[in-house]
DNA sequence: TATGAATGAGGGTTCATTCAT
DNA sequence: CATGAATGAACCCTCATTCAT
């Protein structure tokens, strides 16, 4: 049987991603949990904690995700990079929808704004290796445009318009980038 | 003397962007405001009619801000957008963060969704009216890039990265569209 | 009709003395004085505001309580003293045992302690002025010993014995004090 | 290495008398005992008997201190039975503290009923019978305003105020009673 | 003996909304 | 137009106690 503490961060991170935090309370997630409110308060010092908790294990799989493979050429990096995030961005939207919201709005951004820093720092160095092996001059800029134009096109996806040409957009950034 | 209804609506709105609309009470507002309950419940009909005029006004003044000038070369009508649209990222962040915090956080996109089709629909229109200019063909996917690209550095900008290059950007967006 | 603010001081100041601060929850305030929790959280910021207020108001009692009679000889003074304060401890024993108990349990002594200060040097100041007319020299210490031997007289009187010889104890006192 | 039971004992003792037994959770004790939650419970059925179990202790030490010799003449059992609690009381504050708010807390009067009558009763007996030895027409007045003068001093001490003149007091009595 | 996960009732507090004035 | 007293549901959290291991 699955750990308890474990069902909880899964039913919490799922109505997060859903409702939003602040419209999640700790009994709708003890109810989809099926355990009591003590029991989370055992093994979580307050509903804060619980997003603490899943934020840093979000960070943890998104720079998984976007670990890169030193050996080969960058621009056949940026490609897999790209290629990785809109597949990711396809199968996973509540994922990446949750993420948007807890950066965005004012009570979690506080809440996390430590995590943030840490997790948004690792993610531009990611990105800035890879082009320090293309341009080493304009590699921040580059890096920041390509953080840009990845973060526009997934919040446009996700949370702006129906009907999005995600992939038309897909092909034109790897036309881009593998070129550049 | 302003009109208190103004005066509320002001109020709401520096409320809303700074602690978000959850966490924004209604006597708060009417603190903050100087008025009673009485009278914001005698001018709006609820907490969330309040955020939908706050969102169809700055709806209004989006759209304004984007207003092309039809009789110039499409290029130079792009590079006026950006230069806007930066300029006023740069002198008016807790506006822009507002918008983005309303329009991810799932309680409040619920409540909005209608005007938020409106509005997103609305800059589409205005963006590709000029790609039509430079490449009907493509004129949707490249609308669509150059949104993504300016939502892209919007969002990093405002909630992610702090000394974040938003003139380098800038530059390099113009210098990207000027001659496209 | 009675204000309901002072309504529930009342009925909070009743279940403080018989049941204890801590083991009086505000719903029991609220369902004793017939009102709803919003209301008391309306004129009140906090259990702990209720608290605070009871115990100015009773200061304000019990010194007007002590009020001497300056154009009195002081040995008349003291005995009407004594007086006042057996009359008063026979007929509102549990004002007298929500003062004790407030000032002895650790939580609510750390939540008044400012008013307790206040209220316990204007006790002893005003039983000084007395003692000041009959010996200078030793006001002071005669002054902490009446008030001890009053103190204990309660203290037994209210929470330790049963069949507490009062009258007699307060015959005792009079007689000690009438030819200092 | 000491027993468990006997630790637990202690550090609740002391966990009481700094925050009072309703503010003090079986949990602050098992943290600050170092113990799990089980094992309280195996040694004491309840939280309130662990407090009983404190109070029996109590008693029997405060019996132990007041134990009169009663081959002196009473006037000098007097003299060491204050000179023994004025002792006591400036070396061990938080256990007449603890004392005091047991009595005086509605809660845990309640609980403790039986044991305190019992107590008081073998307190103002040992007392008496120093005062049988002095003048038995008058020892019960003489006991109960003896018992009060303690008790009101030690309430004033330890509880009221600050810089308290207690070896004044301390004299005082002393001189009183040694030629009583 | 000893652990700590688990329960569930109840605690203080907040808040959108209504309504008599 | 304007006030603010009043409501009641919902919220986060605490805690004495139980029990499988």
């Amino acid at each position: 049987m699955k750990d308890k503490k474990s069902t909880v961060i899964e039913v919490a991170t799922r109505l997060f991603a859903e409702q939003g935090f602040d419209k999640t309370s700790v009994d709708n997630i003890c109810k989809a949990a099926g355990v009591s409110k003590g029991l989370v308060y055992h093994h979580f010092n307050s509903k804060d904690e619980i997003l603490q908790e899943i934020f840093v294990q979000t960070t943890k799989s998104m720079l998984e995700m976007n670990k890169s493979v030193p050996n080969e050429p960058p621009e056949n990096q940026l490609v897999k990079l790209i290629e990785n995030i809109f597949s990711q961005l396809e199968h996973d939207k509540l994922f990446f929808q949750l993420n948007l919201n807890l950066m965005f709005q004012p009570s979690t951004r506080k809440l996390l704004s430590h995590h943030i820093k840490e997790r948004s720092a690792a993610l531009l160095d990611s990105v800035k290796k890879i082009f320090d092996g293309i341009d080493p001059d304009q590699s921040t800029k580059l890096s920041f445009m390509f953080i840009a134009e990845i973060d526009g096109v997934s919040l446009d996806y996700l949370s702006v318009y129906e009907n999005y040409p995600l992939k038309a957009l897909k092909e034109h950034l790897i036309n881009k980038y593998k070129n550049i």
